[in-house]
RNA sequence: UCCAGCGUAGCUCAAUGGUAGAGCCCCCGGCUGUUAACCGGGUUGUUGUAGGUUCGAGCCCUACCGCUGGAGCCA
């Protein structure tokens, strides 16, 4: 696409020729006889050098009157300068002023999280959250270019659910033309249906929890990246989770070190990340946890101490799997070798960040399934469509999900989860 | 839901139970290489709300509201 106008990102292919950008007016410092202006136009941020010399007036006086995130289109000759910290700067010869801006909420100095969180409209021009929107982005995009080269497919499930994915967690409730209807907390099961139409397949979804949880941890609306492999056993299904977390970290590593660097992420850790990742069983984890000093029976859940525990042992990302039965859910398939364990997993990011992956081989025959929704107390008729999936050409397969902001936080080093996400939906807040 | 900490100017924070303060923002003036620019001057308050103790409360007590962090649960 031809524009009239350079972006910020590309001004280096300008050097000598004169360019428009059209963005807004990040700061400003000002000398009496000339202006240093930093521009930003969402690609890049640079500064415009207006000199009383160099303009007349009327341009000169408006230069001075510019505010803070005043909308402009700035025209000028591009030059190479080594006091720029891009290595470029814009001398300003035009100015045109499309909005000035009245007392800017979001100055220089400090802030705190409330204040922020409630100009979060405002906040996302900052350097620091454009710079983790950015990895967000090229996370995402990561993702779906791995699991495209893998001939995965993208096959979208629902968010307006009839029946809870998994019982134990509390759903959001919505009217449906009169009907109860559910915002979905998975869309696993649904693709457990399109896998079986399509071998390979993925969806990315939000999922909502309306748990009372508040913790730098937790949204009660996050995006997933739900993946799902019609054959795969557990260890192609970790397999599958190692090279797109590797896949992810590397085009990261190669894309976004302007963003890295602006974070102040440490970097050392994510290079480190490199297939095969680490595999404990649950049993070993428990044991770890205890030999670390932090006290567990087995049987029971781990919680944050527990997750720091486990992930602080190692210098690259952990599975845990063989969960034992009690603690998961209906659908994951016990392992042959130990029936009261399951072929299920966790994997946990380095440096703290916790889980950020669960997976596991479904079940695929028709009775261990049926038994195993009795026990749970999972109602047949809600699930019909779902236990279908084992009666007409059933397989073995499996999947896993990846919850996006959780991610976000980890690799860009994060100390809240509401950073990682344009607007965060926390428990009771929900403004902007 | 539970536990802990905090509510003072638009923002970030000070203030032995004894006159309500600073920096930033904003406005005016100065400065041709500034990097959260700098220098001089100026405006800014029902101290979260309601009670109570006291000669006197921003400070002590009670309740409520709000914010922040954590727990449980999870990704």
């Amino acid at each position: 696409m031809k524009l009239g106008w350079t972006y910020i990102e590309d001004i280096g292919q300008h050097v000598g020729r004169t360019v428009t950008v059209k963005g807004w007016l990040y700061a400003k410092r000002s000398s009496g006889k000339i202006h240093f202006l930093q521009l930003r136009d969402g690609t890049g941020v640079i500064q415009g050098v207006m000199a009383r010399n160099d303009v007349d007036e009327t341009t000169f006086e408006l230069g001075g009157s510019l505010t803070q995130e005043s909308s402009v289109e700035v025209t000028g000759p591009v030059r190479e300068d080594s006091r720029a910290p891009s290595g470029y700067e814009l001398t300003v010869t035009g100015l045109k002023v499309v909005q000035l801006a009245k007392d800017y909420p979001i100055t220089p100095k400090e802030h705190g999280p409330a204040f922020l969180m409630e100009h979060r409209h405002l906040w996302l021009r900052s350097s620091k959250q454009h710079a983790i929107l950015r990895v967000r982005d090229t996370i995402e995009q990561a993702i779906h270019g791995y699991l495209h080269s893998q001939g995965f497919i993208h096959t979208p499930a629902p968010i307006l659910t009839p029946t809870a994915c998994e019982g134990t967690t509390t759903l959001f409730q919505t009217d449906y033309f009169g009907e109860p209807a559910f915002l979905s907390q998975s869309g696993q099961m649904y693709i457990e249906a399109t896998a079986a139409a399509f071998g390979k397949v993925y969806t990315f979804t939000p999922a909502f929890r309306a748990e009372k949880s508040k913790t730098r941890r937790h949204l009660t609306e996050l995006w997933m990246m739900d993946a799902e492999a019609s054959y795969f056993t557990h260890e192609e299904n970790m397999q599958c989770q190692e090279e797109m977390v590797c896949a992810v970290v590397g085009k990261v590593l190669a894309e976004c070190q302007t963003e890295l660097k602006t974070l102040e992420r440490d970097t050392a850790m994510l290079e480190k990340i490199r297939a095969p990742f680490h595999r404990i069983s649950y049993k070993q984890a428990v044991e770890l946890c205890n030999k670390a000093g932090v006290p567990i029976e087995y049987g029971e859940d781990f919680g944050a101490p527990h997750d720091t525990a486990i992930a602080g042992s190692f210098d690259r990302p952990v599975f845990v799997d063989r969960f034992p039965t009690t603690i998961k859910s209906f659908y994951m398939q016990p392992d042959p070798r130990d029936p009261s364990v399951v072929l299920g997993s966790d994997l946990y990011a380095t440096e703290g960040y916790g889980e950020i992956i669960g997976g596991s081989e479904r079940i695929h025959d028709l009775d261990l399934l049926l038994r195993k929704m009795e026990e749970h107390q999972v109602p047949y008729e809600p699930y019909k469509w779902y236990v279908d999936l084992r009666r007409y050409g059933s397989v073995p397969h499996a999947g896993f999900g990846i919850g996006i902001e959780r991610t976000v936080s980890w690799i860009c080093g994060l100390q809240h989860i509401r950073e990682a996400i344009p607007f965060a939906r926390m428990l009771e807040k929900i403004y902007p």
